[in-house]
DNA sequence: GTCTCTACTGTGAACGTGCACAGTCCACCA
DNA sequence: TGGTGGACTGTGCACGTTCACAGTAGAGAC
């Protein structure tokens, strides 16, 4: 009898649970919880009580509780399978998270980070993924072999990596810009704007991005008859001081350069500073195409022709897929065209 | 009888359970309990056989259903009531942001990420908090009065703020680097180089750091002594194109000016760039002082002398402060020092 | 009038855990 | 010998939701 008054004290505490909108509203929690999944086989006047209890009540559905009965953990990870210092320092990396964030928003899944950078870290993650703490990751790695892939598949967790995962064979989900067309877009500006002497400053080519833009290069020169010189191309690391290096390394070998296609922007700062070293101007001497449309393409001088990558849709589209993949879907591969920004350097 | 077969099938393709534990181990479910809360009261033979069973199974502790028990959502929100531009395009911010996961992850707890940027999201976000689907909220923010703070303190939901909020009453807890004593620090260093016409460009008077860095620049310069010339004094919005139209205009103002502290090193590469355009040296005839560390004070020429904020160890204790206040403990403030980067430019 | 079909509603049984409580066992002491 | 306390263990319940199922009412067909 009075043993329930404590009960009813501690509820007056707590927010309010179905079973209170229920009463609320005169119907069941059954009536309740239909009308929450969306309101099939509801009559109107229940559904009206419904959502008036509701937002009478302040009632936001309680997630563990629905988590535990629908076995679905309702979030999903954003992990960080890197060093973190490269990918991290890039300012369009935090284009891609907040694009993520506010994607998965809409749909009322909150983002979880995780970032796996030491294995000590990959030690605490592992199990906590492996239980399906998260429905799906959004993978973001940039090195060659990574293994988060094989543990999420081994998981059996929906996943989608950003950019195409070297050294990986079997399906799986990706989504990448187009780097092949986005570097042969720049080279052929540079070719059309009367270029001959087309250098490059390539990216590792053990990382995304790397190999594409090295051919994109390769085919454009190919397509306008221009002969593939082996000593126009330097491999840097994307970092400023190695465009520099290889920028210097090009003027050396070969003086008659008047054009450089630099993999990234931050190399092409360096590679920026080089030639002004030499004493030679930009583009008057030598035109220089970036790749990325970092702040630092519009911080130097001259601002930076460059290849913007689509971040922000490509947030979209990782987020679209990696749900379509939790709802049953196979993996897919989607790729995304990327835009010339004509500025000052070419 | 039969009956139990659906189930019994079904509970092998699923993660085990406590109950695969207990039995696995030979004890009740309360003794396996016991020992992941930390294993009081349990016999050695007992832990042991419990925790040889969790390994054996690979058993993980389920989430969903301790929160649903304990009222406890496990995770933390990182929230960022910004539209983000500024404060995201600093990579300081970055290392703030994984500092605080592998600080929450040492204790199991993920960080959610939330944007708050929009009003629309702000809608979304607020009946999550209220319904206390995290247990605390690291809250970033820059500007005054944010209206965040009022909708975490009436959900009765921990925070802990990222730099002193301005415009608040009533306490609060929050972790700030020490900008006061910062700032002295740098103007002290300008002056003791022999320097005595030491300008500055201050920050938005109403941010965080905006006011403090330009307090310690009126206070050191009092204590050598040096008389406060309001000419020598313009405000930026932290921006480089700001820092190159107020160095402009210092220059213009007051043409035997030897030093500038500069609130930002973004405001100070702009200055750099418009002391440059005047045909003067730095350091030579200007010497100049920077704030933050940023890869931006490396990033030119000469690289800067700045102040370097501990943003890692920000992050740490930010993340000890909410820990503490969902344990129970009241709010506390933080103050940390910062450092004296020493490079070309002053 | 009965039967069927549709549209809607209520109910009981999970989901996996923590906690309070009630034991049990054993050692120790008077 | 009985009692007392401490260390350990098992059990029932509650947390708030979803889902399958059973059930009801009313409309329409025959």
């Amino acid at each position: 009898m009075t043993d329930t008054a404590p009960r009813r004290r501690a509820r007056a505490q707590r927010p309010p649970t179905i079973i209170d909108v229920a009463e609320h509203a005169g119907v069941s929690r059954g009536t309740v919880s239909r009308v929450l999944q969306g309101g099939h086989n509801v009559s109107p006047a229940a559904r009206e009580a419904v959502d008036a209890a509701i937002r009478k009540l302040g009632y936001v559905v309680n997630r563990a509780a629905r988590s535990l009965v629908t076995q679905r953990a309702g979030s999903v990870a954003f992990l960080l399978s890197e060093t973190q210092d490269r990918l991290f320092a890039d300012p369009n990396f935090t284009t891609l998270l907040t694009g993520c964030t506010t994607a998965l928003g809409e749909h009322d899944i909150p983002l979880i980070l995780i970032t796996a950078g030491t294995d000590a870290e990959r030690r605490r993650i592992l199990p906590f993924l492996s239980a399906h703490h998260v429905d799906g990751v959004l993978l973001i790695s940039s090195h060659r072999g990574n293994p988060m892939i094989e543990h999420l598949r081994r998981a059996n967790l929906p996943f989608v990596c950003c950019g195409k995962p070297l050294g990986e064979r079997g399906t799986l989900s990706y989504v990448a810009s187009d780097d092949l067309e986005g570097a042969r877009t720049m080279v052929r500006h540079l070719i059309e704007s009367g270029r001959r002497r087309v250098a490059t400053i390539a990216g590792p080519q053990d990382m995304p991005g790397g190999l594409e833009r090295l051919q994109g290069y390769r085919e454009m020169l190919a397509e306008h008859g221009i002969a593939y010189d082996k000593r126009l191309v330097t491999t840097g690391d994307y970092s400023r001081a190695s465009g520099e290096a290889c920028m210097q390394q090009l003027l050396a070998t070969a003086k008659d350069i008047d054009a450089v296609f630099v993999a990234s922007d931050l190399m092409a700062d360096g590679a920026l500073a080089a030639i002004e070293r030499a004493g030679l101007r930009v583009p008057d001497d030598i035109a220089v195409g970036g790749f990325d449309d970092s702040p630092a393409a519009t911080a130097v001088h001259p601002p930076l022709t460059t290849i913007r990558q689509p971040w922000s849709r490509i947030s979209e589209m990782m987020v679209r897929q990696l749900l379509a993949q939790i709802a049953g879907e196979g993996p897919a591969t989607v790729i995304l065209p990327t835009e010339l920004v004509v500025r000052e350097s070419a």
